[in-house]
DNA sequence: GCGACAG
DNA sequence: ATCTTGTCGC
């Protein structure tokens, strides 16, 4: 399922930010969802020592949240960690996985912020908009924004708004009874109120949801090897 | 100018 | 993200 590119990644930051808020006006809050049969969640796992980045990808079965299939990429690091520019680093390595899917999910839970950033294009929103799919951004702590923290109740499924500016961009929620929030966004092509709704819904009592939960396992299961200095796979070869 | 800062 | 042992609480 190769998209269309959108865009360069290799960017200067000044440049990356230049295009998040040129992107950032296209981001749809409005549900865009049929029935929702599939649910993928996506994570990165990191070695600097072999400078390889590894995506993986999980496709779930929902509501039965049966595991479908699970895909692994890799590929060199190509940017260092820079707060607010997070896609530019792992989002295309995780697209390369994404490649490998041989069905199309109906909603993809991301590791990191939705709008709940800056500039409102945080990793999840990037990659909605790149794969022209719903996403959800899932955070296991803050980026920005603020909350009342005395209002979150320590049960699971109690929430509170994130604010920023006077807007409203995500939820603290709480995915797990007396545990640390998770930090809920939509990403694109679906509302806050939804995200929270499917984000609860793939709980399995762990603090994490399900398909990230399990992404982030696969991320990290096999040992590490040098990955080739060329990006790799077919939706590479046919646009670089 | 001084903090804060997804993964 | 990753490093890294034991330990407190349900």
């Amino acid at each position: 399922m190769p998209r269309p590119p959108l865009h360069n990644w290799n960017l200067k930051p000044e440049e990356a930010i230049a295009l998040q808020h040129e992107l950032a006006q296209h981001v749809v809050l409005e549900d865009h969802l049929g029935e929702v049969h599939h649910v993928a969640g996506v994570d990165m796992a990191i070695n600097e020592e072999h400078n390889a980045a590894r995506a993986a990808v999980v496709l779930m079965s929902y509501p039965e949240l049966e595991i479908v299939e699970r895909h692994v990429y890799e590929e060199p690091i190509r940017m260092p960690y820079v707060p607010g520019l997070l896609s530019f680093r792992e989002a295309p390595c995780v697209i390369g996985a994404f490649e490998q899917l041989r069905q199309r999910p109906d909603i993809v839970m991301v590791d990191g912020q939705g709008i709940a950033h800056p500039r409102r294009i945080g990793i999840a929103t990037h990659l909605g908009l790149w794969l022209e799919i719903p996403t959800i951004g899932c955070a296991k702590s803050l980026l920005t924004g603020k909350y009342d923290k005395e209002a979150l109740g320590e049960e699971a499924g109690s929430w509170v708004p994130l604010i920023h500016r006077k807007e409203t961009i995500g939820a603290v929620v709480r995915t797990r009874t007396k545990v640390n929030p998770m930090f809920i966004s939509p990403g694109h092509l679906i509302s806050l109120e939804t995200s929270i709704r499917y984000v609860l819904a793939c709980g399995k009592g762990y603090r994490l949801p399900e398909p990230t939960r399990q992404a982030d396992k696969l991320s990290k299961d096999n040992a590490w090897t040098e990955p080739p200095d060329e990006p790799q796979g077919q939706q590479m070869s046919l646009w670089s």
